[in-house]
RNA sequence: GGUCUCAUCGUCUAACGGUUAGGACACCAGGUUUUCAUCCUGGAAAUAGGGGUUCGAUUCCCCUUGAGAUCACCA
């Protein structure tokens, strides 16, 4: 394929959530694949839906995630301009066109006569059709009324990338509105002009559109344009009920996602294997293995729920293999206020003993708050410990004074205190159920937490004995 | 109601008409000297229903059912 270009089409009227992320993947990939263009072009024909900001919002969302354009608002391009607010006159010049050859026509109704009209079909259980009250003798179009496409019903059979053979009959056919009384086009006119003036191979959508495309190909013809390669791609669906993932079911801004912590490259993964896979039994993917085995006709043709625990998979698996180093610059913001004063060296070594357990960043300080400050001793911790409850305060503070006076003989080495603690445990003849967990609540007064040894080792000598002191003084 | 489309474990999915219907997430059990996590092993879990065609249907055809999209001067 010579020059592929791909295109991005938002509308600016909100932030752009994982269905949407996911559709400008797809045409992101075939255009990277392909060494082609992708394009992003603003659908701001609706000023009454706009978002003041919505735009920045959109452009910054693509850019964290990776999906950079070569083309659009805020980059050159041979052409421009990308917003559509700012292509009047190209729509004008394409709708002057159409009306020179008689195939648009100013709408003499007003919108209560046209929805009289509507109300009267659907009362027949009838589906709409505007041509069937197309006026004889139409005013001359001034901008006042709206420019209407004079259809050409006709009976269509398409192929659709990810949907295959597709066909229709000619009521599906109507005489649909291009351009409104407010001045701006309508999508279903602006963006076939802008894809064809912007040389773009292949719309790829989702698929409200689909309906609309036999109207698509019949306005086409009528511009004498060759249509673009067409794929639909479908929605993504709520986890819970049938309905297509939305904001109101709580779908998230990407950019939430990003900032709890998710690695854009784990979340272009995840969206990528929503309702597409390789064929083979590969269940990750790094972006450039996108881009290599990337296909449209591989995508799934019914919707794919959203599952977040999946997700969540993906991102823990993403976080284990990148290296400390890395991992370390990445999570910079997100540790707990109480690690402001510790130095670099001793913050890797808490997130070395962490990473293997961290599945998105937010969660680092509930993870690794103790590391930083003592935390209040909670004796629930020992309460509900199905084997430490069983034993009197006296015992726990014997087991915890052996402890300590083992541990000061210790370099506090990791393998020094493997050893030790084995040690412990033959003197003590104490199981490592009940020992290690004392301890371990001891110096972290967590639930939950890495290691003892490695724990340990990080703490260091003097916290970990000042803390397990605490505890003995709590027992009495 | 019309039109178009879709239908495999709870979820994401694999299977040129011939497989014990495979994998992954989640779940359950066991193991890796404590917890949580990682890792390993094992388990439960699906072809919506009914008719055809065929020696043989998850796969092809028809019907039913269910689901999605659309029928805007929104995109």
């Amino acid at each position: 394929m010579s020059n592929v270009r791909t295109r991005f089409a938002p509308s600016p009227t909100g932030f752009l959530h994982v269905g949407g992320i996911r559709t400008a993947l797809f045409a992101w990939l075939v255009a990277r694949q392909n060494d082609g263009q992708f394009v992003l072009r603003l659908e701001d024909t609706d000023k009454k839906r706009e978002v003041a900001g919505a735009d920045k919002h959109l452009m910054e969302s693509l850019k964290v995630l990776g999906l950079d354009y070569d083309e659009g608002p805020d980059k050159n391009g041979n052409f421009g301009p990308y917003r559509q607010s700012e292509r009047l006159d190209v729509y004008n010049k394409w709708a002057q066109k159409l009306i020179d050859e008689g195939r648009a026509y100013a709408d003499p109704y007003s919108p209560e006569e046209v929805q009289a009209f509507r109300d009267e079909a659907k009362k027949n259980k009838q589906p709409f059709l505007y041509r069937n009250h197309r006026p004889d003798n139409p005013p001359k179009w001034d901008g006042t009324k709206p420019l209407r496409f004079k259809s050409d019903p006709k009976t269509y059979k398409w192929h659709d990338e990810v949907m295959g053979e597709l066909s229709t009959g000619p009521e599906v056919i109507d005489d649909f509105v291009l351009m409104k009384t407010d001045g701006y086009p309508t999508y279903n006119f602006s963006h076939i002009v802008d894809d064809a003036e912007m040389e773009i191979t292949h719309v790829i959508r989702s698929q409200e559109f689909i309906a609309s495309v036999p109207n698509y190909l019949n306005l086409y013809e009528a511009l004498r344009l060759d249509r673009p390669i067409l794929a639909t791609v479908p929605s993504v669906m709520a986890l819970e009920g049938t309905k297509k993932l939305s904001k109101r079911d709580g779908a998230k801004d990407v950019l939430d996602y990003v900032r709890d912590g998710y690695l854009p490259e784990a979340l272009v993964s995840f969206l990528a294997t929503l309702g597409w896979n390789d064929g083979t039994e590969q269940e990750v993917f790094t972006i450039d293995e996108l881009i290599e085995k990337f296909s449209l006709d591989r995508i799934q043709k019914s919707g794919a729920r959203f599952d977040e625990r999946r997700l969540l998979w993906v991102n823990g698996h993403f976080i284990r293999q990148i290296t400390l180093n890395d991992l370390y610059d990445k999570v910079e913001n997100y540790w707990p206020k109480e690690a402001k004063d510790a130095d670099d060296e001793y913050k890797k070594r808490v997130l070395s003993i962490v990473q293997e357990r961290l599945k998105y960043f937010s969660e680092l300080p509930e993870l690794t708050q103790f590391f930083f400050m003592d935390l209040p001793i909670n004796p629930e911790l020992i309460s509900s410990n199905k084997k430490l409850k069983k034993l009197s305060n006296e015992e726990l503070k014997i087991l915890l004074e052996a402890t300590v006076s083992k541990l000061e003989k210790s370099d506090f080495s990791v393998n020094d205190l493997k050893e030790k603690l084995n040690e412990l445990l033959e003197e003590t003849d104490t199981k490592p159920a009940v020992l290690f967990s004392l301890v371990r609540i001891a110096i972290t007064q967590t639930p939950a937490s890495p290691g003892l040894a490695d724990t340990l080792n990080v703490l260091g000598k003097e916290k970990s004995i000042s803390r397990i002191a605490k505890q003995i003084q709590a027992l009495s």
